[in-house]
DNA sequence: TTACGATTTTGACTAATCTCAAATTTTTGT
DNA sequence: ACAAAAATTTGAGATTAGTCAAAATCGTAA
């Protein structure tokens, strides 16, 4: 049990032994460099990982353009969330923004734990709960008046992403125009 | 199984004969005037409620302000998403805006369902991947340019809400100011 | 190290939205 | 039906953000 991804969903539920063995039998190391697609347009796997070093985003396409959903750093777990509720394609895509490690299960081999290890289950409502809050994180911060405010709460809420993020993931992600930002950034506004 | 509740949670999962006869026996019809508050804050009381007729408005507050967070009409479901979760007070308020009359069934009669009826969390799991959908919709609809984009987004894939609610809780919905929004709806914008 | 491409910053101008104030319309209780 | 309250509309001026174009800076591969 010295691996990060099992600590954490056992502090979620208490894996039973053989969930455990079967967990840590299954686990895999994966690294992805810069500007790699950690998760394609249209992809149905689903996969649930553990990042244990860098930063990723996750994005959608609108209108042609590219709109940063959220990001998500080592510690955090990713799941793709659309695809573990309903098993359809996924239309949102995972970039690595650094290198990046994480530890990852097969859906194929979480299926299997979900059947076999009904305590599992329970992982997978908590982390659903997690995504939804953060979604309305999202909303919440895009209610707030203007861009310097909307800025501003990201900068105290996750002061290292918006010093690693690219400004345009970034503004994408706020809702606000990549000149804009640069101009709240340096006080300009 | 005449009741709306009952089919639509059948519908979700086929409920076996002892769930359903308990369903039955356990839900309460209620009535609610227009302005009247279903959810007080704080209330950490949480129920499944269908709506049989009118609509009801969700909200929090913001700097003093009611931020309405949706609004709800006849034939959706209502659940306080983070009672429901987390068992902790709701900063959420629920609403009546018409005289409003819904099906529900208490936290305690849900939880022994819960226990009781194993099939019965797939109903809350669905339910949960309706509130993230809804709350993800948000997000795009919010991250729209401009605020006749918003409306106009809203008003395409909510028409009968954009016409029966106020022009005021829309606004806060939005991230609007009231006065742009009666603008929009006059086309002087 | 240099040169290229990507990213960020800056400027000038335009468009959108907010603010505050007041008028108008609609709703509600008696 | 009428008065009072609530909700919506309208106006004018101030503020904020978007657009387009160009310059500056940064990071990376050869």
């Amino acid at each position: 049990m010295n691996n990060l991804l099992i600590q954490l969903l056992n502090s979620i539920v208490p894996l039973s032994d053989g969930l455990l063995e079967f967990l840590e039998s299954r686990l895999e190391t994966r690294r992805y460099e810069p500007g790699e697609l950690m998760l394609k347009e249209g992809q149905v796997s689903s996969f649930i990982a553990f990042i244990e070093k860098g930063i990723v985003r996750s994005y959608y396409y609108k209108d042609g353009e590219k709109i940063t959903s959220w990001f998500m750093k080592e510690g955090d777990i990713i799941i793709s969330v659309a695809s573990f509720f309903s098993q359809t394609p996924s239309n949102e895509i995972i970039e690595a923004l650094e290198p990046v490690t994480i530890n990852a299960i097969s859906y194929a081999d979480l299926q299997y734990a979900y059947v076999h290890f009904p305590e599992f289950n329970i992982c997978g409502r908590v982390l659903t709960e997690k995504y939804y809050v953060m979604s309305e994180e999202r909303l919440y911060m895009l209610r707030k008046r203007t861009s310097k405010e909307k800025y501003f709460y990201l900068l105290e809420k996750h002061p290292d992403i918006m010093q690693r993020a690219r400004l345009g993931d970034i503004a994408t992600f706020i809702g606000v125009n990549l000149e804009t930002l640069s101009r709240i950034r340096s006080e300009k506004i």
